[in-house]
DNA sequence: CGATAGATTGAGAGTTTTCAACCGATGTGG
DNA sequence: CCACATCGGTTGAAAACTCTCAATCTATCG
């Protein structure tokens, strides 16, 4: 939670060797941007906007598997990893995007080896962050993981009103699930809803309620 | 599953280009190679022997992050990334390594730019592992995760006797319940147990089975 | 051969989901 | 501007799932 995992410096970056190599791209909420399976055709700078990294199990079930907002990039995985795509990327929001080839990029990165060394550095905070999540779904009971998603979503990406589905789908829970947490927390004081809009008062309450919560389940 | 992630040709152009900066060291089993929390030092690549990456949530539950094996290496993440340790490592049986200072790796990948792109192309491989065992965590009923781990960590590391504590940790499972699925299995008739050993005679069975509980399981 | 760690099984408890009904906010077309 | 359709949210009760706890068993090793 420290700091943001960036991307503002690889663009400007890229914008002052390649600046015509950049395309503007609009993406109307609920479109996608690119879809699972499919093979990579470059990278994503966000201007403004939100994008979702979405996978649907077979069961039916969506996973919202990463979050990126303004001046993040996404669609580096499967590029570096030469993969198809492994989750599809979908715009919370109305979106512009930046967005550069594959061929251009790699000879951008062949003569700027500090580009890749910074997609590298992302790669490896989310793969952390990925993990600690994995932890998570295994050691933590559905309310605290919907608590700290709440912190988490609402810190990182405050102008968006998350909705109890994206909630769920970012910590695995169902949404009558994410809403009868929050009926609790309402309860003990600990959230305020107005109308479908969540505001955390203090954020360190939550963070205290959720420790003072794993004291509880220990050994 | 198609391929494994790398790590030899990283190794094999190390040893070619500075030989004198390799250091041989050996752990036993259950031996703690390093810490969560501490500062990365080096880089880690397993000659002989098999790592976990594992980490212990407040509340005592042990998570199997990740498993590396032969010819595998380790470490790169938070060096990459310049954070401390995320998780601890630990050999899960008495293990071989080669380690090489950040130092020296970081001249190195200075002069020879293929090297970064190599460990971020594993980085990004397994991103896409943890991301999809995230998206398992809240789709699959434990069984089917059980069965996914057993086909995975037998194929990839056949040699290692994987206990049931192990396996459920790797996939977020009490030891009783993948005791209990494996007997589930047994009775099938698509696996047999040997003593505490696990024989899939017909990896292609177990599969089938997990598809036909997915079409079960959906809307 | 005994000690110990790992494995198995059953019964009961706890957690989360499912299903269903209902409520309330938001936005649109007449 | 209102009526109404729609989407998201809430709540309860029951079902399903997985874990916990406890007892027992059995490999494996010194």
């Amino acid at each position: 939670m420290n700091h943001f995992d960036f991307g503002k410096e690889l663009f400007d970056r890229i914008q002052e060797l390649a600046p015509q190599s950049l395309k503007l791209r609009t993406y109307q909420k609920d479109e996608t941007i690119y879809h699972v399976g499919h093979e990579p055709e470059g990278l994503y700078f966000i201007k403004s906007g939100l994008v979702g990294l979405v996978d649907i199990a077979k069961n039916g079930d969506e996973s919202l598997l990463r979050v990126f907002g303004h001046e993040h990039f996404f669609g580096h995985r499967s590029l570096i990893s030469e993969e198809p795509y492994h989750a599809t990327s979908i715009a919370l929001k109305k979106t512009n995007i930046l967005f550069i080839n594959k061929e251009d990029l790699k000879n951008l990165c062949q003569d700027n080896s500090e580009l890749l060394l910074y997609i590298a550095k992302v790669l490896a905070k989310e793969l952390r962050r990925s993990e600690i999540r994995l932890k998570d779904m295994s050691s933590k009971k559905v309310a605290d993981r919907i608590i700290e998603s709440l912190i988490f979503l609402k810190t990182r990406y405050p102008h968006h009103k998350w909705t109890r589905r994206e909630i769920g789908e970012f910590c695995g829970a169902k949404t009558e699930t994410v809403s009868r947490t929050l009926s609790s927390l309402e309860q003990q004081g600990l959230i305020k809803r107005e109308g479908r809009s969540i505001m955390i008062p203090e954020p360190q309450l939550l963070l205290d309620f959720i420790h003072k919560e794993e004291e509880r389940h220990k050994i």
